[in-house]
DNA sequence: AAACTAAGGTCAAAGAAAGTCAAACTTTTC
DNA sequence: GAAAAGTTTGACTTTCTTTGACCTTAGTTT
């Protein structure tokens, strides 16, 4: 283990308890291992990506952090199925997505309400504007809403 | 939480009883902190927007404060008010479409969960793909069901 | 009415984080 | 020993927060 990313993964491991999430400042653990900013980024990329069971959060600015989740598994197995079929595709047609969504709720890891925000936001309606991606999220972000509505 | 317009919010929310209104000084308040009266502006600004169900009225000179009003509609209304709000723009950035989804949260027209599923959709992750449409909804599809794993 | 005082408002600059990306360097693999 | 893969660094960017100098408005005193 003679590189220091491979430090910095232990390290950080090492300080994680068993909570679900572990806050830290990028800054001071650069700072704490003479390294540059940035290659805390590269060991979280590397070491704490979505592929090895970790979500990494941030903010910026006065007060901002890093926050790194660790994806529970067992209880996701349906979930991340699915993510890893998405991985291997390319596209992904509206009527096939509403199969999986269908599966979600009938395996009640979304309830109806939760499927139907899903539907409206990956329908053609939402996603047939190829633009610019501001207002492709309006659209996607407007039929949500009159999704709602229809309750 | 270590920035302080953060604790002045939580401060004012702690406050905050279920009455419609909030008077507030904004002098004393800065001083109470210890902090730039200016801050007491941009925390109000930024935490008690219009978009996210506040109306801020304030009166200068002697005797003069500031009045934090909830603003409380209907769902219908809630709903439309956005929708009408979001046909008048072009696009919608993320951090404002989040005041949006608060108010919906606050408005209990949505829950928790809902709002985060509807942040995944419209993320800057979710959306960055001015390619075609079809890769376009595979991401958000895929940014839903990592949001949902979050729980 | 004029001057004074006591609020609150605005805006831009400085500061405090984190992010990106590519170039340079090191290690592994074939 | 050359190519590929992995690591390290630094310059530049973006986002969010904090501060301070200056402005406006509304009462109060003279």
């Amino acid at each position: 283990m003679a590189n220091i990313s491979d430090e910095i993964e232990q390290f950080i491991l090492s300080i994680w308890n068993d909570d679900e999430e572990l806050k830290l400042s990028r800054n001071d653990l650069a700072q704490y291992f003479s390294v540059a900013p940035s290659q805390i980024n590269y060991v979280l990329a590397t070491r704490f990506s979505f592929d090895k069971g970790y979500i990494i959060e941030s903010k910026r600015g006065g007060g901002g952090c890093i926050t790194l989740v660790r994806i529970s598994d067992g209880k996701d197995e349906v979930l991340q199925g699915i993510v890893q079929e998405l991985e291997s595709i390319e596209a992904l047609s509206f009527n096939r997505a509403c199969n999986f969504v269908q599966r979600l709720e009938r395996e009640e890891i979304i309830d109806e309400k939760e499927g139907d925000i899903i539907k409206s936001a990956i329908s053609d309606k939402a996603l047939s504007f190829p633009t610019h991606s501001a207002n492709v999220r309006k659209n996607v972000f407007k039929e949500i809403l009159i999704g709602l509505m229809r309750r």
